[in-house]
DNA sequence: AAAACGTGTTAACGTCGCTACCGTGGACGT
DNA sequence: ACGTCCACGGTAGCGACGTTAACACGTTTT
């Protein structure tokens, strides 16, 4: 086996087993048989280190789950995702607390692999008209109330007696940043100029659009993004 | 001065001042012009430190903002709880961070009484009947998505460009666990037996009900609390 | 007056993250 | 085939950390 993933494994088993979110290289080397100066050389620190770990182990849980995306309802895997990332946090509470934890001065990619994947799910709302705010305004407030819910779920174990309690925040924010589903296929101007408009931001195409100039497009988009956040829906 | 508040105010000057929050004991000591046995025989331990810091910080930052609570409309008294606690961790991000950072083993006492004088607000809401679900569960959803939002502000300082963000997953929660308040006066039986036995559950006096014993009180509060948590509202 | 006690200092221990230094083994040019 | 170079891992060590034994001083009690 590489040097590098028998490290990263032997990291990963003393980071599941340990009590609080901390390891120490010197017990990574000895779990896995190597001198310091290695771990050094293929992480570079020790922060390289840890989150290259939780970004192998949140890696390793989205390929066992990726078949769960993409149905024909987009809010539905809004709310598949959000369980899906509660799921990971409480199997994997050492991982999941150093992905969100301060301290780390640069975030690990799989924070970001996560606020990409949420993103994604929620530009395919957009384009299906069932959101009420742009779709980066809708994933910092679900990717910030997720977070908290999880982080309270692995940090205090007292609250998950109610099983209830992160399926409640996730309807009460979801529902909070869409709208429901109308019978006839897409909504079209439903709820005012903000669904309009964040309808419209989604089915841009990327790159300019076909009479307009690239600077105009890039302003017509922060327009968008700037009018499906604004909560007046009488003009 | 006492030599123990000089610590901490060490800490805190150290604290407010440090780009990850994290400080060395020793650098503490030096700042108080104090040896490290002095530090530990008052605090016991790094982390005993650390939490009476944080305490003593956020009892300041209460002390200063009493007066804004307890209006008349105690749904308002929660927004503004809400606003003050991202209000603290947005001034004191390393001493928020601490406050709800995995790793400490015994969470300070700063987050208990957060946590107290949220559900203070909320049984002032139940008793109301402005309450959908029990006191206990709203303080648990508000709580996590408020510390998930404030982490969020004081971690990754991109999103707090959107000086709305807060606001907007506060009023979704909110929404979710209250009611809309009527014209006239106190709502009874609106929105079904959730938010009527919520209701009555905050209105129960401390100790037994006069024509029930005190284990039929305890009972009887249970199944309020299950009620008010079970959110089929049609009988 | 003497003993007991709380409280501070000096100095040290063990562990941590990290690195300068050196040895080894294979790739490559001649 | 042989010498040179270099990527790579091991040994030993540095500085900083949290923590604590041993001792010194002032106050209080007997």
């Amino acid at each position: 086996m590489d040097v590098r993933t028998r490290i990263l494994h032997a990291a990963a088993e003393l980071l599941s087993h340990a009590p609080e979110a901390d390891i120490s290289t010197r017990a990574v080397c000895e779990a896995a048989r190597v001198g310091a100066p290695a771990l050094y050389r293929q992480f570079g620190d020790k922060e390289g280190l840890l989150t290259a770990v939780v970004d192998y182990g949140f890696e390793q849980y989205l390929a066992g789950r990726s078949p769960a995306c993409s149905s024909d309802d987009p809010v539905q895997d809004l709310k598949n995702g959000w369980d899906d990332h509660v799921g990971f946090a409480v199997d994997n509470p050492n991982h999941y607390r150093l992905m969100y934890s301060p301290g780390l001065s640069a975030p690990p990619g799989a924070a970001a692999e996560a606020h990409r994947l949420l993103l994604e799910i929620l530009e395919r709302c957009a384009a299906g008209g069932r959101l009420r705010t742009s779709p980066q305004t809708a994933a910092n407030m679900i990717m910030s109330a997720m977070a908290g819910v999880a982080l309270s779920l692995v940090s205090r174990p007292t609250i998950s007696a109610d099983t209830e309690f992160s399926g409640r925040v996730r309807d009460a924010v979801i529902e909070a940043v869409t709208v429901p589903a109308v019978a006839g296929g897409r909504a079209p101007a439903y709820g005012g100029t903000a669904v309009a408009a964040a309808t419209l931001g989604a089915l841009l195409p990327e790159g300019p659009v076909a009479p307009l100039t690239e600077a105009e497009t890039g302003l017509l988009r922060e327009w968008l993004g700037r009018l499906s956040d604004t909560s007046i829906t009488i003009a």
